[in-house]
DNA sequence: AGCACCGATACTTATTAGGTCTGAATCCAG
DNA sequence: CTGGATTCAGACCTAATAAGTATCGGTGCT
């Protein structure tokens, strides 16, 4: 089959063979037993050229494909041999749910054919603390710190907190703003117990205000929704300003709080699995953290 | 390949040499250079059986669809050569299968003789789009929207559901039913990927409530006979009224959810079969559809 | 413990693929 | 119109690869 498309594409014995490290002879011959296998010509041969038929174009193209998927299927089983398969269940942090997730999924389909994620999404860095160490979770990424002593932390990027403001109100007319400027404002926020919810209300007591937090949300999308409807304003991280949502505005801080979000697994989780796992992270984020 | 597969289907090298009409030490041989050459352990041999690595379950799914491929595109240059002016490979979403499908490879015995279609039927859009994007059929009838960009669509009717009910239902007696009179029903669904399950899941949602899915599955028929056996009700186009089932009456539904039907292909494929064949839905379905 | 079962190994034979040399057909130059 | 160059095909030989035969070794069952 490789002959044959050699040879079509060439439109050349000669070097068709030649391409093919081999001489012409047993060139013409292959091709000439494929014929008399699919007992249908395939090429038109004048001593002076070589054409394709209408069998020929058709076998061209579909086995070309084919091709690409045989050597696709050896890739990938080679892949999986190497320990490219089974399940890893990730927990992710709830801002990097819909940015950073698909990106690594994606590369997980590519570099890892045969792995199965299972995802939890939009969850608190204690909660994948917990579940990393009572191994209901493989990898989490999340927001540091952790207080645990049994995970192993790498850092993958760094996240300004920007302000979320209804579009109709009155700072939404101004460029930048000072945090000091949300002193009066009223807060939804992240639950207490998240990353962003610490960072938020420290950068707040620095500014010398304590932020008056009339809503609670655990989900971004939720939190965004309630910024939109007019009940407050919200701090969030960078990454989350792609989420587009109507009747919402997006302002940089001056002095801007922000918050690192890493990959987490268990120290002694010496499974194969996750090790090629982190590999995935490494192209994207080089810097490398320091474990907890 | 070949030998692999009637390995890892009898889990046994003595009977897989029988099927291959061969001896068993040769069999071993090739599948040991097989595991050599792709550098993996694909099968668990202890004395008393054999079993399959993951690697092996990849190889083993991966390379049935391979071959069954290149048996097919063996068939198919074989028809080319023999006359034929080529061949489609069409993919047919499940609820076209039975009615449209017909019609369609009816119009193309008249106005292409010599063209060969190979018709897979009661597949779902996802599948298909990818089979589009693969190359691996030329031509879809599916249910819109597709995601992908690749492809271009052309509309051709819209179908309305209906409910299909056991005769003894209790709803059976009376003739136009509104969507929240199933609100307590037991329900029959296409898979969850299907454009009809997405459509139908809508418009209980807005009809109050959310469909209680005792039973899902893919082909039509089985979905029916779940129905007349009385498991639940299902919600089908209109176009599968003809399905006359034993034990089952379909009846009309006030504002009852729509689904498209289209044909669909790769936007870069220039095959001229492929233009000629899109020619025939011209005159059924004259509107033209919008591409993805 | 012994037998039956099953896959692996060692070795031989058959089949198939590849290489070399040569021939026939076609095109082009002079 | 003839000789050289080009290109594919056939004849023949050799090397590589696959299949066959006999046998071994380990495992589970009675």
């Amino acid at each position: 089959m490789r002959y044959f498309i050699a040879v079509a594409e060439e439109r050349h014995f000669g070097r068709a063979a030649q391409r093919l490290h081999m001489a012409q002879p047993p060139l013409s011959q292959q091709i000439k037993a494929l014929e008399e296998q699919l007992g249908t010509q395939l090429l038109v041969r004048t001593t002076r050229k070589v054409d394709l038929t209408a069998a020929g174009e058709l076998l061209l193209t579909r086995s070309r494909l084919l091709l690409a998927e045989i050597d696709k299927l050896e890739q990938d089983v080679k892949l999986v041999g190497q320990g490219a398969s089974g399940v890893l269940r990730v927990g992710v942090s709830g801002t990097a749910t819909y940015r950073l997730m698909p990106m690594i999924v994606q590369a997980a389909r590519v570099h890892m054919p045969g792995l199965r994620l299972s995802v939890q999404g939009e969850m608190l860095t204690p909660e994948m603390e917990i579940a990393l160490e009572e191994q209901r979770v493989d990898v989490a990424v999340l927001r540091p710190p952790v207080r645990s002593n049994q995970l192993s932390l790498k850092f993958l990027e760094k996240d300004e907190l920007v302000v979320a403001l209804p579009e109709d109100h009155e700072l939404a007319s101004r460029g930048l703003l000072d945090l000091s400027d949300l002193a009066e404002e009223p807060f939804i926020a992240y639950p207490l117990s998240s990353a962003v919810n610490a960072i938020s209300t420290e950068a707040c007591r620095e500014a010398g205000f304590s932020p008056h937090i009339v809503q609670e949300t655990q989900e971004t999308s939720t939190l965004l929704s309630f910024v939109a409807a007019g009940m407050g304003v919200a701090l969030v991280p960078t990454a989350r300003r792609m989420f587009a949502l109507q009747g919402i505005v997006f302002r940089q801080l001056r002095n801007a709080p922000a918050v690192d979000l890493a990959v987490a697994w268990k120290t002694d989780n010496d499974s194969a699995l996750l090790k090629k796992f982190l590999d995935l992270f490494e192209s994207p984020a080089p810097t490398e953290g320091n474990p907890a």
